[in-house]
DNA sequence: CGGCGGCTTGATTCGAGTCAAGAACCGTGG
DNA sequence: CCACGGTTCTTGACTCGAATCAAGCCGCCG
């Protein structure tokens, strides 16, 4: 089980695997991420789960777009962390975003065909994947038109998150760019259940992210480990003050926005839940 | 009539809005746009045409969001040109995309509401909205599913062209940055069948929207005019030499293929016509 | 004709990138 | 259990692109 960080990484990978793994299914990421999106009964959810089929693993480091040969299918992420990123000439990356166990890891392509090396997706950890046939999609969305809904919805809430994203990288000073990112990553994890998980990130994805160089992203996260945002543990990354970090991101209170966005929509979550 | 500039950009303004005030409708901005979206019937484009009430218009500078009120309703833009921007703090912006007649100025909002003052779309031209209700929206996409699947694919688009953005911004230098937005527009004003006109930016805009300093800009069309790009008369943005301009931004292959995108985008919009 | 908004220019400052070298760590295989 | 190789992290010196500031210009509009 090769897996660059033992420990915490490791039960917290397995903990959502299990999840993912549960016979129902309906407390598996994908199901939290379909209740997320207050769209559709659990009948409807019922329906999109059994559509998941040929559940298949991605060593880390590898692609995962297209890995089942002709990609007629969306491919959901049921564990691990991935990453949606273009290759930029001359050996960069530019990472969009990261994803978390019940994201759709090509959402993008369903309505939009784009030629495969415009936007890629790699699995920063070993991942498990389960696919939805285009032809299944269709039919369920023409069965439950709310499905429909629930993945535009869906697709928006990635939009917002690149928007959010392009301000950040744009023109921010690289300590809030890093503050705003770790920020994001809390909050996504939260929603998923997961709290205080050491990110598996390299600096490197880091850098790639926020768009600074791995040389300058090194001073900036012991900086916050300085400050107590982040633990102490070099060689790791995990926010163990979330409440300081929001304070330093929200520096802008557009920032502050946008944890608030997140977190309402966390809310609703809850609310849905109970 | 308060326009910046007279001449070619008036016309061209009263060109598109006279496009928009035809009684039909059917070859409107907004049916070129549905058509552009490969989706739903003439049928379907109908229902849709039929929907949009309240035409209103929004003096150049003004906020277009929230105009008609409690927001409960998408904006179509009929004529003028808009942009989607954001505030930073300090009273900087940063300009996520322009907006040409057909495009729906807050689809964005539709299913993920946000704070106002997150996003703004600003008029940056004289504008005529059109305005459709939610309520009729939701009808609309009850009776005609595909309807649905338009929409979706136009979030889709906006957030392509986002991801661009994006790219474009975070690491290229200034000149491929300025070069790719140009081609953007360029493109941009194709799809609605618009060729050779001038662009009713100010530097300041352009600045705003490729994250550069309005006195960085300056130098940077004056080249472009020199490469014969651009058109000679300064003070106006036209671009004069397509080939050149894709040429000059497609020094990054990525880049390349976000016009092919486009590009191939724009040809499926001239079969559905023919 | 006067004022204002946008364009043009240059001098200076500063943040971030690049490069290169070394250290710490992980997982491997003996 | 220990030695090895590769990856990631860390550090510092140097370079450069772009921001900022300030001033003057031009053309449009009242």
């Amino acid at each position: 089980m090769p897996f660059r960080l033992c420990g915490e990484l490791w039960s917290y990978v397995q903990m959502v695997d299990s999840l993912a793994q549960r016979g129902d299914g309906l407390f598996g990421p994908l199901g939290r991420k379909f209740r997320n999106l207050e769209l559709g009964s659990e009948g409807e959810l019922q329906a999109l789960l059994a559509l998941v089929k040929d559940k298949e693993r991605v060593r880390r480091g590898k692609s995962i777009v297209g890995v089942a040969g002709s990609s007629r299918h969306l491919t959901v992420l049921l564990a691990g962390v991935a990453c949606w990123y273009s290759s930029l000439r001359g050996g960069g990356r530019q990472i969009h975003a990261f994803q978390y166990p019940g994201d759709f890891c090509e959402l993008h392509r369903y309505l939009l065909p784009e030629p495969d090396d415009i936007v890629t997706v790699g699995a920063i950890t070993d991942c498990s994947l389960g696919f939805i046939h285009y032809k299944d999609v269709e039919q369920a969305i023409e069965r439950y038109p709310r499905l429909g809904l629930a993945f535009w919805r869906a697709s928006m809430l990635q939009a917002s998150i690149l928007r959010e994203r392009q301000l950040n990288i744009s023109r921010q000073p690289a300590l809030l760019r890093v503050a705003n990112l770790l920020c994001e990553q809390v909050v996504q994890l939260k929603a998923i259940g997961i709290e205080r998980a050491i990110l598996p990130l390299t600096q490197l994805d880091l850098a790639d992210a926020v768009c600074l160089s791995n040389a300058h992203v090194d001073p900036i996260l012991q900086s916050l480990r300085d400050l107590g945002v982040l633990s102490k543990n070099a060689r790791t990354i995990q926010v163990v003050d979330k409440e300081r970090l929001i304070d330093i991101a929200k520096l802008d209170p557009l920032y502050l926005d946008m944890v608030e966005l997140l977190r309402e929509w966390e809310i609703s979550y809850e609310e849905a839940v109970d």
